[in-house]
DNA sequence: AGTAGTGTACTTGTATACTAGAATATCTTT
DNA sequence: AAAGATATTCTAGTATACAAGTACACTACT
């Protein structure tokens, strides 16, 4: 696990949420190991209680399944949670790029702009760590620009789920599509053209979904049984 | 405030969050209020930290304003979140309503049957307190038939929101159309219809956005200004 | 050797103590 | 009387203590 320094004016509880938010996204908490609240407070030179806090907060959006007076363990990635987190990004992000095209501006459009030239940038230069993050920004700067951005942050969390097996379709698949897709995107809310852009959008994320059964063969240790019987265990 | 008991084997955490998601929803708990955690603890017979867990999860739904060292606050009825809600709701619904045409079964219509069958007969009879559950469980009931449960439910917090300005409809407008709407709904999915589920699903939330400009002029106190300076106070 | 039983070392859930800062009332000073 | 300084009393954030239950290793007995 890596953990990073806290920042100045950064709470405990934001802190600690930070850390295990960046680790699970990185895989470096492995898909169904254990953590502990005491040992993760010493880790991080606090006391359990904002940890705690934090713990309960991925709980909530089920990233961590925590056993009372067993244990907390990072959830397996599970085929139904990140098919829903695919269906909700799915017609989330076809929706609100409709409204982008209607309320784009010129400052909404400049801020894409760059993104999308800054990623062109780093894949030329195989720089690919940044285009992850840039990736990100990408999407939020059209929630912005449609007004939605609440809706971005409350799913934020969630797609964790879907961002996940991202991470391995960068380690694995070593496939940057996706920045051409987002130069398209732009394109298509620069010409106001909504049913290009949806078509996109569809286009953009059947590439993750096409990524996971090859991700799956290989890192099967990750995943929970597809159709096995949900959330039970011996 | 109404504080119902304690449930057997419902965690003290749980518990506090139940009160405080009832009482926002019923709106006992004035918008704009103050909580404090000592206090609730007091009156929920429990220690503060499971009440502090549970306002913490409220206000990452924004439904609780908290300022550290100040207070923490119900949050005011914010047009902006209520539309991003609203917005929420509406594609999703329509989109879980066009899956659950395909994926619908006996057993499902069944539940569906029963669900409109009691809203009939209790509006029928006048008993319209019943009508709000049995709503919520109806749409619940399609999310399920469309295999999207954890949408549902990662949404429900932010829906209250949304249904805290139904509250007031209730009160204020007493109209029980939505019964109807739900019984045509109903049959759309029988028909396998997705044309007419969608139609209805959009015309079903409509309602709402009409009432909130009259429940706006009656209780203007209960709402933020609109477009005004968000967040910010004097 | 095998098995039942017990103790120990964990886990999370809850309660309480302490810290730091904000707001307000009160007292003092001008 | 008005204004400024100060003490008190709130608040939430964090740390620690205790409670209850699980899992596992070890012991003792058959």
């Amino acid at each position: 696990m890596k953990i990073n320094t806290k920042h100045a004016r950064e709470s405990a509880r934001d802190y600690a949420l930070r850390v295990l938010k960046e680790n699970i996204l990185s895989l470096d908490l492995v898909p169904g190991s254990a953590i502990s609240e005491n040992e993760l407070a010493a880790q991080l030179g606090i006391s359990r209680t904002p940890v705690r806090e934090a713990i309960i907060e991925l709980s909530k959006a089920y990233l961590i399944e925590t056993y009372p007076q067993r244990g907390s363990f990072i959830s397996l990635i599970d085929p139904k949670m990140v098919g829903e987190a695919r269906f909700l990004r799915r017609i989330t992000d076809t929706a609100v790029i409709e409204t982008a095209c209607d309320e784009a501006d010129e400052e909404g459009i400049r801020q894409l702009e760059e993104n999308v030239t800054l990623q062109e940038f780093y894949l030329s230069k195989g720089i690919t760590d940044k285009i992850f993050d840039l990736d990100n920004q990408f999407h939020k700067a059209i929630y912005d620009i449609a007004g939605k951005d609440i809706i971005y942050e409350i799913h934020s969390t969630l797609m964790l789920h879907f961002d996940r097996v991202r991470t391995l379709s960068v380690e694995t698949v070593k496939d940057f599509k996706v920045v051409g897709d987002h130069r398209k995107m732009l394109e298509a809310i620069k010409a106001r053209d909504k049913v290009t852009a949806v078509e996109l959008v569809n286009k953009h994320l059947n590439r993750y979904q096409i990524d996971e059964k090859e991700i799956r063969s290989q890192r099967p240790e990750y995943f929970k049984a597809e159709g096995g019987n949900r959330g039970e265990e011996s």
